[in-house]
RNA sequence: UCCCCGAUAGCUCAAUGGUAGAGCGAGCGGCUGUUAACCGCUAGGUUCUAGGUUCGAGUCCUAGUCGGGGAGCCA
């Protein structure tokens, strides 16, 4: 029956894609896609195909040559899958400006009670639904621009000398902080999942030069926030003969690559997202450098204290705007005369109150925040909030760097001038989003690192082959560690991490 | 681990302690330019669980489960 349908709908029509109609306007051309909305009247169906490229617009009018079909046109429902032939034609009143004029038309499969309807949905309901969630637009272009960005990785370190190493994801030992690790039985041996690559791709650095590894890192972390994920992709750069500044210059190479690629390939995308174009247009180089000493006069400095005093102003501002619109909303809501203007009052009400409600948290921690940085004391690491006002009290990227020795990892090379401080460094993106990039010079001399590993309190057995690497042509070397999914929340103007990834893996969440 | 909020139809949400409703979705019908189309009709409920208060609990109290937001920690 396929074949029937097959031979009327196909004949001389050449198969293509939505995204390249403009290139067959006023042909005869067949589609295959899912039904992703249909609206109807008597005579005339309104059929919006998505298939992968992009949406159009593909429109049944009742005649003789519709007539096989029309009917079984009408009541596609949604998300099945069909194939469509017809006239493309530009159309400015359909999404995208071609529609289809349909001339055939083949059911090949009717999906049943669709459960993501073109109306509001919670999010729980859409990550239980995550594997159709894909299917919707924003999801759809999120996903693609991750492809390029994952892409562009890659595309900068391979067009750079470096080589692909792949690190293991059983790993022995606890690298660090053992109650992070996911544990897994290996063949009666707990071992467990890697939380970084870097050790051995330090190995890896002392053969090839330039390396890096990519892919997925487990972090058991209890923490449910909008930042974290107990699955994520990191790439991991490490670079031999290379210090501090040398690691930050890469850096700074590195992201402006990947903003400059996803630019190029997704301004459309980006803006569909709502994303503001110019707040990653301004990012140059050079990134601001920034000392943790440095960082923490910020912290204590008049000019800290009074962007918190600004934003608690305008998020109070920004309330009271709400409030008010949210009282036209409800009033709109009860009043109007259409159905359907009673809905989209009633929908922008849930969305005010949500806002507010983030808004209200927000103005509420604001003192809290405005303590944190008053009272900073060195020695601390650098929390959230921190990390949030120094962000924003700069146009560009910020590193900070030269932490003390105590808040950092073991194999961080502790600074020649000031031994209380390591030459590591976090990068912070713009607009408060916050740490994409965590990086350092490595400790290259044995009896240093031997020490530090004493100090950690760390068995010194399962780290041989580590100091190996000290032992037999040691040089200054360093990397660092870029979060993919961080990376695209701030590229893609991201709220929540888990739109970042196919499948989030959050505490307690594993499904689909 | 800590703090705040929530759980009512497949979905999103209503319901001064007093007969559980609406929209969407589904089913049926109407409509030749719709844009989350629209209009009419129909079906759809163990109000998260277990106790308690009360003449009476979706609503109040206690505990638990699950979820959301935030803190800490981090990419």
């Amino acid at each position: 029956m396929v074949v029937a349908g097959d031979i009327i709908i196909r004949a001389m029509k050449p198969d293509t894609t939505i995204n390249q109609l403009r290139h067959f306007v006023g042909q005869e051309v067949v589609l295959s896609g899912w039904a992703y909305n249909v609206r109807s009247s008597g005579k005339i169906v309104f059929l919006l195909l998505r298939d992968g490229t992009g949406l159009c617009q593909c429109v049944v009018e009742k005649n003789e040559q519709t007539e096989p079909f029309f009917e079984s046109a009408k009541r596609t429902t949604q998300e099945s899958s069909v194939t469509i032939s017809g006239l493309v034609r530009e159309e400015p009143r359909a999404e995208g400006g071609y529609e289809l004029a349909v001339s055939g038309f083949e059911l090949l499969h009717a999906a049943k009670d669709y459960p993501i309807t073109p109306k509001a949905h919670g999010i729980d309901f859409l990550m239980r639904h995550r594997h159709l969630w894909f299917r919707s637009r924003r999801q759809e272009v999120i996903l693609k621009i991750r492809a390029t960005l994952t892409d562009a990785i890659r595309r900068f370190f391979n067009d750079n000398g470096y080589v692909n190493i792949d690190t293991p994801i059983f790993s022995p030992a606890a690298g660090e902080g053992a109650s992070t690790l996911f544990s897994v039985d290996y063949f009666g041996e707990p071992v467990y999942l890697a939380q970084t690559g870097q050790l051995y791709v330090e190995a890896a650095c002392m053969a090839h030069r330039k390396v890096y590894c990519f892919g997925p890192t487990f972090r058991a972390e209890k923490s449910k926030t909008r930042r974290h994920l107990t699955e994520f992709w990191m790439v991991e750069p490490e670079i031999a003969f290379a210090e501090l500044d040398d690691v930050l210059a890469v850096a700074e190479d590195f992201i402006i690559s990947l903003r400059d690629r996803v630019l190029r390939d997704h301004r459309e995308h980006l803006q569909f997202l709502g994303r503001d174009l110019a707040q990653l247009e301004r990012i140059r180089k050079p990134f601001v450098r920034l000392r943790y000493n440095d960082a923490i006069e910020l912290l204590h400095s008049d000019a800290a204290q009074q962007l918190l005093q600004r934003d608690l102003e305008a998020k109070n501002q920004q309330i009271t705007t709400l409030e008010q619109e949210l009282a036209e909303a409800t009033e709109k809501a009860k009043s109007a005369a259409k159905q359907w203007e009673k809905d989209k009052a009633a929908a922008r009400e849930i969305e005010i109150r949500e806002e507010l409600a983030e808004l209200r948290e927000q103005v509420a921690n604001i003192p809290h925040h405005v303590e944190l940085a008053k009272n900073f004391q060195w020695g601390k690491d650098l929390g959230g909030s921190d990390e949030t006002i120094i962000s924003r009290l700069h146009e560009q990227p910020v590193f900070c760097t030269h932490y003390p020795k105590q808040v950092k990892a073991f194999y961080m090379k502790v600074n020649k001038q000031d031994p209380r401080l390591v030459n590591n460094f976090d990068l912070l993106a713009p607009e408060g989003f916050g740490e994409i990039i965590g990086g350092s010079q490595r400790e290259d001399e044995y009896d240093v690192l031997l020490e530090r590993i004493h100090e950690e309190g760390l068995p010194v057995e399962p780290y041989e082959w580590y100091l190996d690497l000290r032992r037999y042509g040691s040089v200054p070397h360093g990397g660092f560690g870029l979060g993919v999914e961080r990376t695209l929340c701030w590229l893609a103007g991201l709220k929540h991490i888990r739109e970042a990834i196919p499948y989030a893996r959050m505490m307690g969440k594993i499904y689909p």
